[in-house]
DNA sequence: TTAGCTGCAGTTTTT
DNA sequence: CTGCAGCTAA
C-alpha cells in the first residue's frame, strides 16, 4: 500500500473521494476499506454497502472480500452488488407500495421494443419517421432525469417531443399494467418508493451506514439521487471514479456527478490516486499525452515504476481482411513469450470483429469474443425464457404475446390483437383477456385452445413450487411441444436449436446448485437471467479476448491490439464534430491504452468494406496524438486475398506461411456432411456457398454453435 | 393462418 | 451483406 491508498482506507466517517487512475489498485483500496470497517472499526457487516456497475465487478469484489475476512458468514452478509441488482432486492420487497406486484417482470431491450412499436402501430405513426430506438432513447432519457410521463408531458416542446412524451404516457401504461420494469424502472422506481414510502428509505438509510460506489464517473442522475437518498443520513459515503475514464455519456453518465462532489459535500476528503501498477512507462506516456488534449479534465499524470518498456508497435494494412492477418501473424509470434490469455483485440464497434475473427478461425487460433451473437437473445432462449415469465408473472403481455402462438397451435394475428384491444379497453392484461375469451369475439376453436393454454400454465405454474428450475424447464418444454415440435421440424436449425436448449440447462443447473427450492426461486432466477450480460461470461479459460474498447474497460491484459484506427471509425463519424463527444471519444482511447501492462499495438486499414463498399480513411486523429519516440517502426501488411494465391503474400521477407493453414481443395463437401475442427469440434455443413478459393461452409458445431469457414483453409477434416 | 418472397433500410458504445 | 417488414399465394 502507498501512502495515498493508506489514507483511503483509514478515512471511513463522513464523504470521501477517491481519484482513481487507470490501474491504481481501486478495487484493492476499496476492499481492504471494507475489511478495515469490519475488523478495526468494528462495523456489523449489514451496515456496509458496495455498488458496482457490473456482475463481473461486482463478482470480484467479493471474492476479494471474503478474501480478506476470516469469517464467510460474515462476508457474506456485507451488500456487494449492482445498481440493478440492488433495486430489484429492494422493489422486491416493497414494489406493491406502488401499485406493482411482487411478482415483477423484466424487461429486455428487445421486449421494449416490442412495446414501443405496437404503440406506435396503435397510433398509426411510421417507424421510419419515428424510430423505436430514437423513441426509446428518449423515454430512457427522462427516466434517467426521473421525468415521469406525465411531467413530460407538460413541458415537451415542440412536435416530437410532444409525441414521444405521450408516446412514453403509453409505454410506461402498459409496463405498469403488466407490472413489467424495464432497466431504467428499476432505478427509478426504487427511487419513487423511497420518497413515497419514508419508511422505506428510513430502513435503508440506517441499514447501510456505509456507503461504497465504484466508477462513480458513470453514475447517471437517477443513480446519483439514489445514492444521495442512501446515504443521507449517515453520509458516510465513499466513492471511486475516474473522470478522464467515462465512456457511458450515451448511456446518460453524467461526468459532473463526479467533478462536483465536492460541491455536494463541501466536507469531502478527496484522494488522488496516481501510482499506477500495471502499464510500463511506455504506454503511460502514450496514454497520458493522448487523454492530456482534452480540455475539459482535472489534470493528473499517472506515474510508473516500470520504466521503459517496449515501444508501441503500429500496423497499417490495406484491407480489413489483411488487418486481421497482421493481428494474427503477430499473435502467432507472441504466443512464443506471452500465453493467448495475456492478449486482448479491441475495437470500436462490434462490426469490427467480424475480420479478426475470420483470421482467428483460420489460424486456428484460440479466442472469446465478448458480446456479438448473444446466446440469450437466441429466439428458442427467448421463447422458453418468455414461458418461466408468463409462469412467473401472467399480466407479463409482452412475453405471453410471444409464446400464445408458439409452437404453432392455431392462434393467429387477428386473435392476438382482439385479446390485445380487450384488455386495454377493460384495463387488464391479455392473460386476464384470455380468461374471458368468451366475450372477446374470437372463433370457438380459438377459445377452446385457450382455455387449454391456460390450464397448462396453471398446472406449470403448480409445478413450479416445488420444482428445481432445471426440472421446472423440462416440464415446460414437455407440456408446451416445443421440444416435439422442434423433432419434428428436424432440420439442422431446428437441431442446433434443441442443442442451445440443453446448453441452456447448464446455466439452470448451476444457478440450482447454489439455490434452494423457495417461493422466490424463480423471480431470482429471472431477475439474475435479466440482468446478466454477455460481459458475464467471459471465461477465465485459454484464448485471445476479442472485444470492444467499452466492455474492456476495468480489465487488463499483458499485450493490447488497438484495431481499426481510423478517422470515421475511431473517432466515429458521428462525433466527429462534436467537441464534448469528441473528448469522450478519447477517453475510450485512453481506457483502451491503459488495458495493456507490457505491449500496445495499434492498428489501422487503408480501406475497408462498410456495408458492402470499400471506403478509405486516414489515420486516426490519436494516433498522431501518442509521441512519435514512443514507437517502433510501422509493419505494412497486403492484402493478399487479392493474389492468386494465399500462400503467395507479398511484403516482408520474415513472414512465413502460418503452418497451421490446411489445403482441402482436394476435398469435396457438401450438405449435411459431419465434419471436424481442429478447434470446434465436430459439425455439420448446413450451407455452401461461393467458388474455388473463396468458397465458405456454414457449419452448425455441436459445442460452439454456427460458423462460417473457408472450404480450402480451415482446419477441417471430413468424418466418415 | 402461415410460409415464402421481395424490397428496404441500417451500423456505436450497454446495465 | 444482413435482418426485418410487408405483401402474396396457398
Amino acid at each position: 500500500m502507498n501512502k495515498e491508498q493508506r489514507q483511503a482506507i483509514k478515512h471511513t466517517e463522513g464523504p470521501l473521494l477517491i481519484m482513481a487512475g487507470a490501474g491504481s489498485g481501486k478495487t484493492r483500496v476499496l476492499t481492504h476499506r471494507i475489511a478495515y470497517l469490519l475488523a478495526e472499526k468494528g462495523v456489523p457487516p449489514y451496515n456496509v454497502l458496495a455498488i458496482t456497475f457490473t456482475n463481473k465487478a461486482a463478482r470480484e469484489m467479493k471474492e476479494r472480500v471474503h478474501k480478506l475476512i476470516p469469517d464467510p458468514e460474515k462476508a457474506e452478509r456485507i451488500w456487494i452488488s449492482t445498481f440493478h441488482s440492488m433495486c430489484v432486492r429492494i422493489l422486491r420487497r416493497d414494489i406493491n407500495y406502488l401499485g406493482y406486484e411482487n411478482s415483477f417482470s423484466i424487461l429486455d431491450p428487445t421486449d421494449q421494443n416490442s412495446v414501443i412499436k405496437g404503440i406506435l402501430k396503435n397510433r398509426n405513426i411510421d417507424t421510419k419517421q419515428h424510430h423505436p430506438r430514437k423513441v426509446l432513447s428518449y423515454i430512457s432519457d427522462k427516466k434517467n432525469e426521473l421525468i415521469d410521463g406525465k411531467t413530460a408531458i407538460s413541458e415537451a416542446a415542440g412536435f416530437t417531443d410532444g409525441l414521444y412524451s405521450e408516446i412514453y404516457k403509453d409505454y410506461q401504461e402498459i409496463l405498469y399494467r403488466n407490472s413489467s420494469l424495464d432497466f431504467d424502472d428499476l432505478i427509478m422506481l426504487t427511487i419513487e418508493l423511497f420518497k413515497k414510502e419514508p419508511a422505506v428509505l428510513d430502513y435503508y438509510q440506517n441499514r447501510f451506514q456505509y456507503i461504497h460506489v465504484d466508477e462513480y464517473q458513470d453514475t447517471n442522475h437517477a443513480q446519483y439521487e439514489l445514492v444521495n437518498l442512501l446515504s443521507g443520513k449517515y453520509r458516510n459515503i465513499c466513492v471511486v471514479g475516474d473522470s478522464d475514464q467515462s465512456i457511458y455519456k450515451f448511456r446518460g453518465a453524467n461526468i459532473e456527478n463526479i467533478l462536483n462532489f465536492e460541491d455536494d459535500y463541501p466536507d469531502a476528503k478527496v484522494i488522488l490516486l496516481e501510482q499506477n501498477y500495471r502499464s510500463t512507462e511506455t504506454i503511460l506516456d502514450a496514454a497520458n499525452a493522448v487523454i492530456g488534449n482534452n480540455t475539459s479534465r482535472k489534470p493528473k499524470n499517472l506515474r510508473t515504476e516500470r520504466k521503459g518498456g517496449k515501444k508501441i508497435k503500429t500496423i497499417l494494412a490495406d484491407s480489413e481482411r489483411a488487418e486481421g492477418q497482421e493481428v494474427l501473424r503477430q499473435v502467432m509470434e507472441l504466443s512464443k513469450e506471452y500465453s493467448y490469455s495475456d492478449m486482448a483485440v479491441l475495437y470500436r464497434a462490434n462490426s469490427q470483429s467480424r475480420a479478426i475473427e475470420d483470421a482467428f478461425v483460420k489460424g486456428s487460433i484460440p479466442y472469446k469474443m465478448v458480446g456479438g451473437m448473444k446466446f440469450y437473445s437466441r429466439m428458442e432462449i427467448k421463447d422458453l425464457m418468455s414461458y418461466l415469465k408468463v409462469i412467473q408473472n401472467p399480466h407479463d403481455d409482452i412475453s405471453f404475446e410471444r409464446i400464445i402462438n408458439t409452437p404453432k397451435r392455431g392462434i393467429g394475428q387477428k386473435t392476438v390483437e382482439k385479446l390485445l384491444a380487450y384488455g386495454s379497453m377493460n384495463g387488464i392484461s391479455m392473460y386476464e383477456a384470455v380468461m374471458q375469451a368468451d366475450f372477446v369475439g374470437i372463433p370457438k376453436s380459438a377459445v377452446v385452445t385457450l382455455v387449454k393454454l391456460d390450464e397448462m400454465l396453471q398446472n406449470l405454474k403448480e409445478k413450479s413450487k416445488y420444482m428445481s428450475i432445471t426440472e421446472l424447464v423440462d416440464e415446460v418444454l414437455e407440456d408446451t411441444g416445443y421440444i416435439d415440435a422442434l423433432e419434428k421440424e428436424d432440420t439442422l436449425e431446428s437441431r442446433s436449436r434443441i442443442e442451445n436448449l440443453e446448453e441452456f440447462k447448464t446455466v439452470t443447473r448451476e444457478f440450482d446448485n447454489e439455490n434452494e427450492i423457495s417461493d422466490d426461486l424463480l423471480f431470482n432466477f429471472l431477475s439474475d437471467m435479466a440482468l446478466v450480460s454477455d460481459q458475464d461470461s467471459v471465461e477465465a479459460d485459454s484464448g485471445v479476448t476479442l472485444m470492444t474498447m467499452h466492455a474492456s474497460k476495468g480489465l487488463e491484459f499483458k499485450v493490447v491490439f488497438v484495431v481499426g484506427l481510423e478517422e470515421g471509425i475511431f473517432p466515429s463519424q458521428r462525433v466527429m464534430y462534436d467537441e464534448d463527444e469528441l473528448e469522450e471519444e478519447r477517453r475510450l482511447m485512453y481506457v483502451a491504452l491503459t488495458r495493456a501492462e507490457d505491449q500496445l499495438i495499434l492498428s489501422r486499414a487503408d480501406s475497408r468494406m462498410i456495408y458492402g463498399k470499400t471506403e478509405s480513411n486516414v489515420q486516426s486523429r490519436f494516433l498522431n496524438e501518442i509521441p512519435a519516440e514512443l514507437v517502433d517502426g510501422e509493419v505494412v501488411e497486403i492484402d493478399s486475398s487479392k493474389s492468386k494465391s494465399p500462400f503467395q503474400k507479398s511484403g516482408r521477407a520474415h513472414r512465413r506461411t502460418p503452418t497451421v493453414l490446411t489445403d482441402n481443395s482436394g476435398v469435396t463437401f457438401k450438405v449435411g456432411d459431419k465434419v471436424a475442427h481442429k478447434k470446434f469440434g465436430d459439425g455439420i455443413i448446413s450451407n455452401i456457398k461461393g467458388e474455388g478459393d473463396s468458397k465458405e461452409l456454414d457449419i452448425i458445431f455441436t459445442k460452439e454453435g454456427p460458423k462460417r469457414l473457408l472450404a480450402n483453409f480451415a482446419p477441417l477434416e471430413k468424418k466418415e
